[in-house]
DNA sequence: ACAAAAGTGTTTTCTCTACACCCATGA
DNA sequence: TCATGGGTGTAGAGAAAACACTTTTGT
C-alpha cells in the first residue's frame, strides 16, 4: 500500500459539451465562468469529480444542475491533461458531450448561471482549451450520427423527414439530396409512420414519423458514408 | 483561488495497450505487476502521471522503460474512472494503445519486468479492468487502420503486400482477397514500389514496398470498410 | 398561377466482392 | 509436375449520387 503514497495527486475535472438543436442550427450551451482564474469568460459547463464518482457520473451530476435534466445521452470524448492546460492550478479534465432537447431543458437553471446556446459556427473563444473540446465533440457526435439515429435526442418524439434531414444537414455542416435523405433513412427500418401530418412547414404537410422504440439504441448499418 | 481547495485529488495513472505484430499474429505486451495489491497477476504496463507531465508524456515515459524506444506511436484511447475499480486506492486511469515493432523493441528492458508476448486472441484474465482496456484499444486500432496505413508502425521499414495484407488481417481477424487488397492498397497512391523482391515466404518472390515518406502520417481515404 | 416541400422513380456512377487466369519457381 | 503465392483482369451485385417528375396546397 505504501507504494500509492509516494505519487501526486490531481484535481480531475469533467467538462459538457452540451449540444442542442433549434431553427436549423446545431448549437452549444456555454456559460460565463463563475470563479477565477478568467471569472466571467465563456467556458463550457463543468465540474470536479468527487470521491465517490465516476467521471460520467460527474458529469450527469453537473448536466442535472446546469439543465435541470436526467437521463440525458451522454459520451466520453477525451482527457485533457497537459500540464499547463490552466494557469495557477493543475487540473486535469475529461470531456464529455450531450445531446439534449433545447424545448425540454430547464431555462431558469441554465440562467441562473448565465447560460446562452450559441451556433456550432459562431462559438467565441472560450478558456484554456474548451474550443478543442468542442471541435473533437463534434467529431464525435459526426461518428456517432453516421452509425446510429440520433434524431430522437436532440429532436421531438416525433418529427418530419425534413426535420430530420434539417438536423442532419447541422451536424454534418453540409447539405444532403431530399429524396436520397428520405430513401436511406426509411430504408433502416427504424422509423414509424405516424397517421398525422405537421402542417406548419410545408403546404402539402408531411407525415410525423417517431423512432420505433426497441429500435431506439441499436447499432445501425451506416447512414452517412465517411 | 481558494476556490480549487474544497475539492478532492486524485492519483491519475497511464495504461497502455502495447500491440505488436510477429508471425502473422497481433501479440499484446503484459507484465506481471510489480507491486501490491494483486501483485504478480498480469497486467498492462502502466504508472501514475507526475507533476509536470500530460497523460501522453507519462504514457511515453512509461514505453521508454519498459520497451527501451522512444518516438513510439501512442494515441489516447479512454479514461476509466469507476470509483471501485482498483480495490483499496482510488485511481483514476487513461488508457493509451501503442504500436511497435517486436524485432526493435529491447528484449532486456522488458525482461527485467518479465514482460511477455500474448497473441490477441490468448489475453489471460488481466487485473482491474485491464481486459476492456485492451478491447477498446483494438477496436480503436482498427479504426485507425481503416483510414491510415499502419503498415509502418508495426511492419518492418520494408514490407511485402503479403505481410501487409496479414497484419491487416490479423488487426481485423478476417480475410482479405489477395487480388482486391492488392488493388485497393496500391490505388491510395501511398506505397512505393522498391527493386528488389523477397523470396523466403514465396517461391516467386514478391516486390518489397515502403510508405512514401511524406505520406506515412496523412489522412487517407477509407482502406477497410465498416 | 406559382412556389415550395412531399414523395416516388429512374439513371448513372462507383466501389466492393468474387473469382478466373497466367506467371514464376522451389520442392 | 505440382502446389503456392505473385500479379492482373473482368463480371456482377449493391450502394450512393444526381436528378426528373408528379402531388398537394397556401399565398
Amino acid at each position: 500500500m505504501e507504494y500509492y503514497k509516494q505519487h501526486s495527486k490531481f484535481l480531475v475535472a469533467v467538462d459538457c459539451v452540451v449540444f442542442g438543436y433549434e431553427n436549423g442550427e446545431l448549437k452549444v450551451l456555454l456559460y460565463p465562468r463563475a470563479f477565477e482564474p478568467v471569472k466571467g469568460e465563456w467556458s463550457l459547463m463543468g465540474g470536479f469529480i468527487r470521491e465517490g464518482e465516476s467521471s460520467d457520473e460527474a458529469a450527469c451530476r453537473v448536466l442535472k444542475q446546469t439543465t435541470g435534466l436526467d437521463n440525458i445521452f451522454l459520451e466520453q470524448v477525451s482527457t485533457f491533461s497537459a500540464a499547463d492546460r490552466e494557469p495557477f492550478v493543475r487540473v486535469i479534465s475529461v470531456a464529455h458531450y450531450a445531446l439534449i432537447r433545447i424545448d425540454r431543458y430547464k431555462k431558469n437553471n441554465a440562467e441562473k448561471f448565465g447560460a446562452k446556446w450559441w451556433g456550432i459556427n459562431e462559438i467565441p473563444p472560450l478558456i484554456f482549451d474548451h474550443n478543442s473540446m468542442i471541435t473533437q465533440s463534434l467529431k464525435k457526435l459526426q461518428l456517432k450520427a453516421g452509425s446510429s439515429l440520433v434524431g430522437s435526442e436532440l429532436l421531438p418524439s416525433k418529427f418530419t423527414l425534413l426535420q430530420l434531414r434539417k438536423l442532419y444537414e447541422a451536424i454534418y455542416q453540409r447539405a444532403f439530396d431530399p429524396g436520397n435523405f428520405r430513401k436511406k433513412m426509411l430504408s433502416l427500418g427504424v422509423l414509424e409512420k405516424l397517421d398525422y401530418k405537421n402542417s406548419t412547414e410545408s403546404k402539402k404537410g408531411a407525415y410525423y414519423y417517431r423512432v420505433k422504440a426497441n429500435k431506439a439504441v441499436t447499432e445501425l448499418e451506416r447512414i452517412v458514408k465517411y
